[in-house]
DNA sequence: CGGAATCCCTCCCGATACTG
DNA sequence: CAGTATCGGGAGGGATTCCG
């Protein structure tokens, strides 16, 4: 049986889910160039919590998108980097950040009509 | 200057929480085909509740992404149909469907090794 | 039919403090 | 450095009721 996006009991929905949180999309663009450390992420990435920045990273591992290792070394250091799985995804989510890039003026020049007219 | 996705002041970070709203997503989907009326849009996704498929159409509205369309008849008919930009981001969502459905094994089975093992 | 408005509650998330 | 643990506020979202 096909998988059906629409059934809110299907899988497809809950990987659709991981999709669209919006740190792990953000997580998976900032390791796009290849393995980053904890530390590196929390600092790229504006405004995440270090609650969310790890929560969002165990998400991602669970979901086969990405890997940690940790070297054993003082002071500690862990590397993340995304899996095959997790490349294929980055393509497209690449996609999605030209897109809301370039067509950004045309969002907000839609708010402010909407905004005004209301 | 250039939109800064990692900036959680730029816009482009808004575009891309409406993006990645679970119900935006759906919807815009579901418009893929042509126009629908709000009561098919509410039979075809499952589980959204009255108030967050009006709040979605609000949003999507706002942004430009779809247009509404008031029959003056009794009973009143409510059409939604994708604009122009809104069809340009429903090749990306459509792009996430398949990746979603298509890897949906992958995604399950790493899922399952990383819950036994932990 | 297609909403708007209200109540109400959950759980998401941030802030803080502590640890190996 | 890279986490874990805990607590509390606030927004998100469901259920219900009423309206044009």
């Amino acid at each position: 049986m096909k998988p059906n996006l629409y059934d809110r009991k299907c899988g497809s929905r809950q990987v659709l889910d991981r999709i669209g949180d919006r740190w792990s999309v953000l997580v998976v663009l900032t390791l796009a160039d290849g393995p980053r450390r904890y530390g590196e992420l929390a600092e790229r990435i504006d405004g995440v919590s270090q609650k969310m920045l790890t929560q969002t990273l165990r998400g991602l591992e669970r979901d086969g998108l990405a890997t940690r290792t940790v070297h054993a070394a003082v002071p500690p250091r862990v590397d993340y980097e995304l899996t095959d799985l997790g490349r294929s995804l980055l393509t497209l989510l690449a996609g999605l950040e030209a897109w809301a890039t370039d067509h950004l003026p045309e969002v907000e020049a839609a708010r402010d009509r909407y905004d005004t007219r209301a």
